[in-house]
DNA sequence: TTGAAAGCGTTACCAA
DNA sequence: TTGGTAACGCTTTCAA
């Protein structure tokens, strides 16, 4: 019985493998696949080495043992915009549940829309060997992109449903959604528009949407009267005062499209304060059904978006592909318009 | 020039360090030396080395490389109970964004409150030698306290101060912080106030807070008419229809205070929308200055909480910990109430 | 400044 | 059901 087991200095004083093999009258391999689980030993054996983990209270070393199977680690790189803005933290948190409760860890990269932050950080995760990525957006740098199709770890694309995925993707068409919402602004009677976003939004995830809105506004005829996009986090304070410049330099329009329900909440506090009414004197849609849509005077108009279900089902995605099932290449969770009570239907067209 | 660089069938095809090593014409430990920037290299051969690691697009291992130096990886293992309350994605985006502007990656554990999942997540990030770890609260399961404790890892304990933390900590006296706002509204001549909150409140992080808040009502002489403890989320919906509720079975309260900022709107929104003044029919008192108080009618009743400073000294104190500087046990980042215009002064004392 | 050899703790592989 | 041996990719160590 040599097997590598002699007693030697060793730097490390952590119990390891060795020593409990040693300890129970066994080779490393014997102790080894008694803890794996894997077949092969008998129960007496087994009993023998799990006692003996027990005595000498033996962690195994995990960076070992994954870099011995040329396996990968647990972990899962999830790289999202923004912690602030609630559709991100919503999908974030369906990511980490499925995650968690798979026996799996989520690496957190919020990028802030920094593309080199963003690269620096998906780099060191690589070089951690993780069992997968889950990014956000589907428009990377040509650096990040290569580092992503180049890694050898399956990667989910979320958000804007990417129909030539690098691998996976995982979200709604947001063109389609986009103009969902755009033909139903036109279809309710309204003429002059405008739209209120911040500089992330259209530089961002959310340009395809824009995009969409944009296109529906156009087919049906009305006008883009100004597109308002600030410099700010699309909160609810952003969203009151860009309400007020847009009113202040436009006061024709007759709706706003928001980019998010936060933005458009804000919107609609500046103008009933300051003695509009909503929808008679001006429309209100935002996006994304968040929470603070049931607590305002009227329903607001929204579109619905899945997000913490998209963010589960690009972790089960993920999942699969790692067990080896086949997983779709691309996930549609659909999207569901909310007509609300923030666009009143119009009849009083700009005779 | 042997240095086992003679090419051999590897089972990943993944280029590693020799492959560079070969290319570039150095050995192993050379081209290791440069990518360390360990000093031991002349600029002629630090050249040829990244030269030829760009061209063959290496990626370190550094599940190896930990493994080979006895090391700790780059990950700091961060629990935090919920996604879904503003009050801790603040807190974690301070985090978060110190951590990575240091080449550090958190790792994420989303609790929902559930000490288990806690346990079991700590547990396989332990397995993976992780730098440090970041926890909300100071109130562990006893084998979490036990596992947290026999760790070789810094440890920060976050959100309420422990004076006698298990290494370091990081938060507000909660005690202090709900006394102050207990005391305000006794000074503002309230008489029959309610608390409204949600059952993670109380049976967790806010319990001094609260603990705190009915000191100060009991020691100023007012009646705590009743406290209401839903089983929901700390959310806008939530504030809205338990303020319904309470005020059903109790409308002669003349404040309440709430869990948090989002669920005191919630219950404005009700109270405004149902014909009542506030704060001359009832006052109204928040908890943490978040966003949705900006655009209130009236300025929010508020308790100002540094989250995000919170998440970023949080981190700070991880990392001197790490490099060794000498850090301290607790710090404590302080509060501030916001007086705001949602709490009135009252002198209609009941007869 | 450079390189060869010896591990690090575990698992894969094959032989018994 | 077992065990020995050879990796895994890197760093440490020591010699040149």
């Amino acid at each position: 019985m040599t097997d590598g087991l002699e007693k030697k200095k060793r730097k490390s004083d952590r119990v390891n493998l060795a020593d409990v093999a040693r300890a129970a009258g066994v080779s490393k391999m014997t102790a080894s696949r008694v803890l794996n689980g894997t077949k092969g030993f008998s129960p007496k054996t087994r009993e023998r080495v799990l006692e003996q983990v027990e005595k000498l209270g033996y962690v195994q070393n995990r960076l070992a043992a994954a870099f011995a199977s040329q396996g990968k680690s647990t972990f899962v790189g999830v790289s999202i915009p923004d912690l602030g803005n609630e559709v991100f933290t919503q999908v974030l948190e369906g990511i980490e549940r499925k995650l968690n409760a798979s026996g799996y860890q989520a690496v957190l990269c919020v990028s802030q829309y920094d593309g080199e932050a963003t690269q620096e950080w998906l780099e060191t995760v690589l070089s951690w060997q993780p069992a997968g990525l889950i990014v956000t957006g589907r428009n990377h740098a040509p650096a990040t992109r290569k580092l992503l199709k180049s890694s050898a770890v399956p990667v989910v694309e979320i958000w804007d449903l990417n129909s030539s995925p690098l691998d996976m993707s995982v979200g709604i068409n947001q063109y389609d959604a986009g103009y969902a919402m755009g033909q139903y602004m036109v279809e309710t009677g309204h003429q002059r528009v405008g739209y209120i976003g911040t500089h992330h939004d259209t530089a961002h995830s959310a340009t395809a949407r824009f995009e969409g809105w944009k296109a529906a506004i156009r087919t049906g005829g009305a006008t883009i009267v100004h597109t308002h996009v600030v410099q700010d986090t699309p909160g609810f304070y952003t969203g009151y005062y860009a309400t007020e410049q847009f009113l202040k330099s436009c006061p024709e329009v007759d709706a706003l499209f928001y980019q998010n329900d936060n933005l458009a909440a804000g919107g609609f506090m500046f103008a009933t304060s300051h003695g509009l009414d909503v929808p008679n004197d001006i429309g209100i849609a935002g996006w994304g059904d968040l929470p603070i849509g049931a607590i305002l005077p009227k329903r607001l108009t929204s579109v619905h978006v899945p997000h913490l279900r998209m963010g589960r089902v690009a972790a089960e995605q993920l999942l699969m592909s790692l067990s080896g099932e086949p997983s779709s290449d691309t996930i549609d969770v659909g999207f569901k318009l909310i007509p609300g009570h923030t666009l009143g239907r119009r009849n009083d067209t700009q005779v």
